[in-house]
RNA sequence: GCCCUCAUAGCUCAGUCGGUAGAGCACAUUCUUGGUAAGAAUGGGGUCAUGGGUUCAAAUCCCAUUGAGGGCUCCA
């Protein structure tokens, strides 16, 4: 995987990296014309295009964007130098004395402690500035030698937004200028017809047109409503996931939704996360709390009774409803929601079946990634930071060190590519998440995967070893199919909407080409729902073609078109929704045809 | 939570300069009985998100609230 990387070209090093960047600062010498009161702080380059934040005296509108870019193109146009300086820190100070933000950088440059965001170098820097026409930033570069070698008509300021100076919630909300460049306007053009694209695709378009989930301003923000055909979509996920799991040794449980305050102070929950839950409710002076996890509860029914080594590992498996107070700006769609039923489970283990157990966890991942055809996903590590350790984190470095490098070998061994990513855990342990990508590109979170070293141990959970002493487990949350909500979300654009048969909640759509046919079309309706295949009649007024015109916007994978002939020799007409046909196929072909794709779970048609 | 933008029929959207609303699709009825992505006619359907304000007059201008979207922050 290392070597692959060095291959690639750094973005950095691209010439697309140099273009945005210097259209960056010509974006920004613009705004400063516009409002010479303008304190600019940063512009980097970024995925797809730049960006460059600024303190101003007034909000930016649509129409001083086009002036912006606008002014940008006759920048570009006058071909002005990039000027590289190598200056002091003092001479540095000089030069941006009215620019208060400019002063912290220096501030931070000169320490040697700090790059912009505010995070520690580990050398010192030069000190340099980038000067075209009258535009003078302190920057690193690199940059392109003159404005001419951006292309005009190939850059477009996207949007405004605000954004924290340094990223801090505590800092002052700053204006951030979208903006993209690319080498010509034939690549800018696909760039937005990519865009467009992805919003065909997204699922909260999809989700409404096929009638999957809703949301209503009465029942909440981030509260989404399974319609039936989502319904559907859950019971089979479901399905699949207790057939796999039940294989792999997991007993299903079900816990309550509420529970006395007592519970998450046990936990950990309430010191380190009170923030993301609901706020209690209050009964005959008790303290009750929506859930916004699972694994208290699991503890508890682990604790129900003694257990012996012989009964580990345990897997505890349960689609528990959590509701997390996510705050409002951070919902999305289904991606971010209040309400989620994970896919969660809690394996204790003790310490020297956990390698066994955790690559048991990574191949239950690959089997469902398989059947989705997912295969492009990333595991990350998140670990602990020492900074955080008795905030963010449980405070025992040494647990955290040693269940760190158990997960690293434990991947290692089993031959798993991963990334680190430092001060990212969760607070009782280090953190796999599993990183994948819809087909429009958007990055998804999907399956996550803790160790966790601490709780157990604050809920005095123990078996009896095979010496006869009592030992703390281990345990492994671990949620492969992330939740109903997000992965749904996921699999909406993963797929376009075209599921495959097994999850489509209508498989078949049985069209008469006159109402002659009718009769015939119910009973063989009757016939494959019978045999549990989910179909529908379409008894309409409409014209046999404005029905498959429906039935392929609703993206039903099988069209059965029923006319005379096909009702006197007992056959149908199939149009599967790609287009294909078959005619005269006989109905128990037809019906092997759908119960093997469904058995199967098969993407194929 | 913070910054910006948006909210008109079930859906997608139009509505000019302030003069109390329109289209297509969907739905219902009727005609049509048809061979693989829209047959036709007629009809019903809107306190223009909610609450205030300005005005002779507000979908339109202003304020607040609610919800959504783009970001930031956060994401057990």
């Amino acid at each position: 995987m290392s070597d692959q990387e060095h291959q690639e070209e750094r973005y950095e090093d691209t010439e697309l990296y140099r273009i945005r960047h210097s259209a960056a600062h010509i974006m920004a010498q613009a705004v400063v014309e516009l409002m010479p009161e303008a304190k600019y702080t940063i512009g980097p380059p970024i995925e797809n295009g730049f960006y460059y934040d600024f303190d101003l005296p007034r909000t930016l509108t649509p129409e001083d964007l086009e002036k912006i870019e606008k002014r940008m193109r006759q920048i570009i146009a006058a071909n002005h130098k990039f000027e590289r300086k190598v200056l002091t820190a003092e001479e540095a100070r000089q030069v941006f004395k009215d620019q208060p933000y400019k002063l912290e950088l220096i501030e931070g440059l000169e320490q040697g402690g700090m790059d912009e965001y505010g995070n520690p170098l580990e050398t010192k820097p030069e000190i340099s500035t980038y000067t075209h026409d009258t535009f003078v930033d302190l920057c690193r570069g690199p940059h392109v030698e003159s404005t001419r070698q951006i292309n005009p008509s190939a850059v477009k300021l996207m949007q405004v937004a605000g954004a924290y100076w340094r990223g801090d919630e505590k800092n002052k909300m700053l204006q951030r200028v979208y903006g993209t460049a690319w080498k010509n306007a034939t690549e800018l053009e696909q760039y937005l017809w990519q865009l467009e694209e992805a919003k065909k695709r997204d699922h909260r378009k999809l989700g409404k047109e096929l009638q999957i989930f809703t949301f209503d301003e009465e029942v909440g923000p981030g509260l989404p409503l399974w319609l039936p055909r989502g319904g559907v979509i859950i019971d089979m996920l479901e399905d699949l996931a207790r057939e796999l799991e039940t294989k792999a040794g997991y007993d299903r449980v079900r816990t309550p939704h509420l529970t006395k305050e007592d519970l998450f102070i046990r936990s950990g929950h309430l010191p380190y996360y009170a923030e993301s839950m609901y706020p209690p409710m209050e009964l005959e002076g008790v303290k009750y709390y929506v859930k916004p996890m699972n694994c208290p509860f699991h503890h508890k029914i682990f604790a129900s009774q003694p257990r012996s080594y012989r009964d580990l590992p345990l897997r505890l498996a349960e689609y528990g409803t959590c509701y997390r107070y996510e705050k409002s700006g951070e919902l999305m769609g289904l991606m971010r929601v209040r309400s989620m039923q994970m896919n969660d489970a809690h394996i204790y283990t003790p310490e020297d079946l956990f390698e066994q157990e955790f690559m048991a966890v990574i191949g239950l991942y690959q089997q469902y990634f398989d059947i989705f055809g997912i295969d492009k996903f990333v595991m990350r590590l998140s670990t602990h930071h020492k900074n955080g350790l008795g905030k963010k984190y449980v405070d025992n470095e040494r647990l955290w060190l040693k269940t760190e490098d158990m997960v690293r070998r434990a991947m290692s061994n089993g031959g798993v590519p991963y990334k680190e990513v430092p001060d990212e855990a969760a607070f009782y342990g280090p953190k796999i998440d599993v990183q994948i990508w819809s087909a429009i590109g958007r990055e998804f979170t999907l399956a996550t995967n803790q160790v966790d070293f601490a709780v157990p141990e604050r809920f005095n959970l123990t078996f009896i070893n095979r010496e006869g002493q009592e030992e703390t487990p281990l345990c492994i949350h671990r949620a492969p199919l992330s939740t109903h909500e997000r992965m749904i979300g996921f699999l909406i654009e993963h797929y376009a909407g075209n599921f495959p048969v097994w999850l489509s909640p209508e498989q078949v759509r049985i069209i008469p080409i006159t109402d002659g046919q009718n009769d015939y079309c119910v009973s063989l309706m009757k016939q494959l729902k019978d045999l549990g295949i989910r179909a529908s009649a379409d008894l309409g007024a409409d014209r046999m073609n404005a029905k498959i015109r429906a039935a392929q916007l609703f993206k039903v994978p099988y069209m059965l078109v029923v006319g005379g002939r096909e009702v006197e020799t007992g056959v149908v007409s199939l149009r599967k929704r790609d287009g294909s046909r078959a005619d005269g196929m006989p109905v128990s072909e037809f019906i092997a045809l759908v119960q093997q794709r469904i058995a199967t779970r098969s993407r194929e048609l």
